[in-house]
DNA sequence: CTTAAGCCCTGCGGGC
DNA sequence: TGCCCGCAGGGCTTAA
């Protein structure tokens, strides 16, 4: 499941291998992928060139030579390769880009949840209205101590559920939020207002930290994520908690439990996070 | 304003 | 072998 280290892999992995390419047809086998009008989406994008990848929390911005943005939400498997342009399509193969020069991008996704939509570059979030109530990226210029302080003084929501909500911070999914409050020794049912700051200051450290070494390894293939190369990601094999339920704590040895929290699986430490 | 629950989707694993 | 059921989950929508 794509959280921010596996968005920001996709991302780099499409911009060495699509910028500069030119959109010369579009083929829509899953016209739902696209929010709002499929028409004016391939109008808007038909002729373009990519010009850039950037990325914001989970959301991928595929900028477009013609002031436009596809601004791309994987959700939970939608995955991106680059075929030759007689390549079959993949049985969940959702939208191909032709390009110019032979090759064609292709988005799949085995769970149909992903979305993309057009918009104008530099007003994403008034087709996206999600983005412009993001969270700071979980990075140490972006994201800092006084206003973790802040924001979890606010809300009385279990942290684990709290770390998932993007409008407070960026780009934390489940895995992530498991493999933190572990390392940070919080229990994931702990009320947000209820850390203080110097455990908020170790969660804030874990945070930056774990996210970072995950991109550096290419994120986590937990299921059937894959970059652009088919290449799945490295950051699976250093997972400390997530899909270790039943297994020891590699801190003490207590074998590690899993619960609901806000409707999410939660794996952690019944010992080593306490309350 | 907050938090909670339902929904979208498909593949997989367990039970029988 | 095969069918059915429940689970997995990010974020949007709707409800309380």
């Amino acid at each position: 499941m794509p959280e921010l280290p596996e968005v920001e892999t996709v991302r780099s992995g499409l911009e060495k291998l699509i910028v500069g390419g030119e959109i010369a047809n579009i083929r829509v086998p899953y016209p739902k992928v696209i929010m709002g009008d499929a028409p004016a989406f391939i109008q808007g994008t038909l002729a373009s060139q990519f010009t850039a990848i950037d990325r914001r929390g989970k959301y991928l911005f595929l900028r477009l030579s013609n002031q436009r943005t596809i601004v791309s939400h994987l959700r939970m498997e939608g995955q991106y390769s680059v075929e030759p342009l007689d390549a079959p399509l993949h049985k969940h193969t959702e939208i191909v880009f032709e390009l110019a020069d032979g090759r064609a991008l292709f988005y799949n996704d085995t769970r149909r949840f992903g979305r993309m939509t057009l918009a104008e570059t530099g007003l994403e979030q008034i087709a996206v209205p999600t983005l412009a109530k993001l969270g700071p990226e979980p990075i140490t210029t972006d994201l800092h101590l006084e206003y973790m302080i802040q924001i979890f003084a606010k809300s009385k929501k279990p942290v684990k559920s709290f770390l998932l909500d993007q409008t407070k911070i960026a780009g934390i999914g489940n895995i992530y939020a498991d493999e933190v409050l572990w390392q940070s020794k919080i229990h994931p049912e702990t009320p947000a207002n209820e850390l203080d700051p110097s455990q908020l200051a170790i969660l804030r450290d874990s945070i930056i930290s774990e996210i970072a070494l995950a991109i550096k390894h290419h994120g986590t293939t937990v299921h059937s994520f894959s970059n652009v190369f088919g290449e799945v990601g490295q950051f699976q094999n250093q997972l400390e908690v997530y899909g270790r339920s039943g297994l020891p704590c590699l801190r003490c040895g207590t074998p590690l439990v899993k619960i609901r929290v806000g409707q999410r699986g939660t794996t952690f430490c019944p010992k080593c996070q306490v309350r």
